[in-house]
RNA sequence: GCUGGAAUCGUGUAGUGGCAAUCACAGGAGACUGUAAAUCUCCCGCCUUUCGGCUCCGUAGGUUCGAGUCCUACUUCCAGCA
């Protein structure tokens, strides 16, 4: 029978759940665990394909909703596939548009992130906000487009037919991400529906899947997404019913807080099958992001932090991120950092970042974005290699108590 | 020399009698987690942690209850004419 996705798992670290493996597909494989770079647009913002795997980049996520969008999924499939539409041969992932139901929805001009418990004066606004771009029916959701304003229905059906013609090895069901501020009713409601359009995604992929094989046509493969926001019964009740269908891999979307991950992610993947890859969704802005998601389970991440802070100037060093914008970096010739192996650091001064983006010089974007995903892509590749030399523990004391301070760091070290 | 015109926070500007000043840029800092994002937020005359106080629209006078805004002189600059 032939497969759209295997994965092997090396070594498991002993107490705990964190392991090291392989996904192979039909482009290659992904050494796990791994950062998977945001290419949302079918472009890493202000990279080229060769900088990406000079950075050590094995793999690209690319959004479904912004594709259908721009260019729109057929440019895509004459193309040939998204990897060859933006020359990138090595796996890829393609994600839903669910988090754009809520990024366009509860969240559209609120400033709702991870950080929103901040600002719920704001956030608790936009429960009775009357301009988000989204409407959520059981059926699927209407979209108003924020590039021109038409309207689109995004179906889970559609949502799968949309990422078979994009083309992605890896696909993720079509979901509902909730706002912070949702009360458990919501949650419950929005992760049952969830539930349901994973079914009806699965069934229409293993349709699709069908049709591939029947023209010998590379075989894609699908994630289902647990929910259940910070709700430990529903987080598990999620894990339970998706783990029980027959998903190639999981995605544990809906995690917004950093603390939230060794919580959230421990009570997911102890239930998820274990011979199954588990992807977190979105989170990987800060490096303990990667230690404890590593820690509790997690394969793969994707996050687009690293390449927009770099856009903004806010650069990862060992010893803690830093402003290249601030005036002290204006005659600064040292390299970001003097630890970082990056095509940046080996080239280019701080005094010298400093200056292309206060002029907002677009190599200035391009050398930010080089090292801030160098810096996450190595982490997690030396995550990896810890694990597989046994000394993962030791690598994540040493590595947060010098990048947070001791202080800080002992949060994430219990 | 004559005739007009103009002088406002580092820069360019808004403001034409009312509770002392708009916007942008520059400058200072912060945020950013399945990308609505090369974006957003805050500060930006002086003192004060805040409250608040002081000062302020080229200079000096004047009119007025009240002047960046009106009048006079001066200074500087710009344009045209000699």
């Amino acid at each position: 029978m032939k497969k759209s996705l295997t994965f092997s798992i090396n070594k498991q670290l002993d107490g705990t759940l964190a392991r090291t493996g392989v996904v192979k597909t039909p482009h290659g494989i992904i050494e796990t665990p791994a950062f998977i770079v945001g290419g949302t647009k079918a472009t890493v913002k202000s990279l080229n394909v060769e900088q990406i795997s000079e950075l050590g980049g094995q793999s690209i996520l690319v959004n479904a909703y912004h594709l259908m969008l721009r260019p729109g999924v057929g440019v895509i499939n004459t193309a040939g596939g998204v990897g060859k539409f933006m020359n990138w041969d090595r796996p890829t992932f393609s994600d839903s548009g669910g988090f754009q139901v809520f990024s366009l929805g509860m969240a559209y001009k609120k400033g709702i992130n991870v950080t929103s418990h901040s600002r719920k004066g704001d956030a608790a606004q936009a429960v009775h906000s009357k301009t988000q771009l989204t409407k959520i029916t059981d059926d699927g959701v209407h979209f108003r487009s924020e590039l021109d304003g038409s309207k689109l229905f995004i179906t889970p059906e559609i949502s799968m037919e949309f990422q078979h013609k994009i083309a992605a090895d890896i696909h993720m069901c079509f979901d509902e991400l909730t706002s912070p501020l949702a009360g458990p009713g919501y949650i419950k409601q929005a992760m049952d529906r969830t539930h349901s359009w994973a079914e009806r995604c699965l069934s229409r992929h293993n349709e699709l899947n069908d049709e591939h094989l029947a023209e010998g046509d590379d075989l894609q493969a699908l994630y289902g997404v647990v929910q259940g926001a910070r709700e430990e019964n529903l987080r598990k009740e999620s894990a339970t019913f998706l783990g029980n269908r027959d998903f190639d891999g999981y995605g544990i979307g809906g995690v917004f807080e950093p603390e939230e991950i060794s919580s959230t992610v421990r009570w997911v993947n102890e239930i998820l099958p274990i011979d199954r890859p588990r992807h977190l969704l979105g989170m990987g802005a800060q490096p303990a992001d990667l230690f404890l998601g590593v820690e509790y389970g997690i394969d793969t991440f994707d996050c687009v932090a690293p390449t927009r802070q770099a856009r903004n100037g806010a650069l990862f060093t060992y010893d803690g991120r830093i402003n290249i914008k601030n005036s002290g970096y204006s005659t600064d010739f040292s390299p970001i950092d003097s630890n970082c192996d990056c095509y940046t650091c080996r080239n280019y001064t701080r005094a010298y970042v400093h200056h292309l983006l206060r002029s907002n010089e677009i190599l200035g974007l391009t050398l930010a974005s080089i090292h801030n995903e160098r810096f996450v892509v190595g982490t997690v590749d030396n995550i990896r290699k810890s694990i597989n030399d046994g000394n993962f523990f030791d690598y994540k004391k040493e590595f947060l108590e010098r990048y947070y301070g001791p202080d800080r760091a002992k949060v994430f070290l219990d």
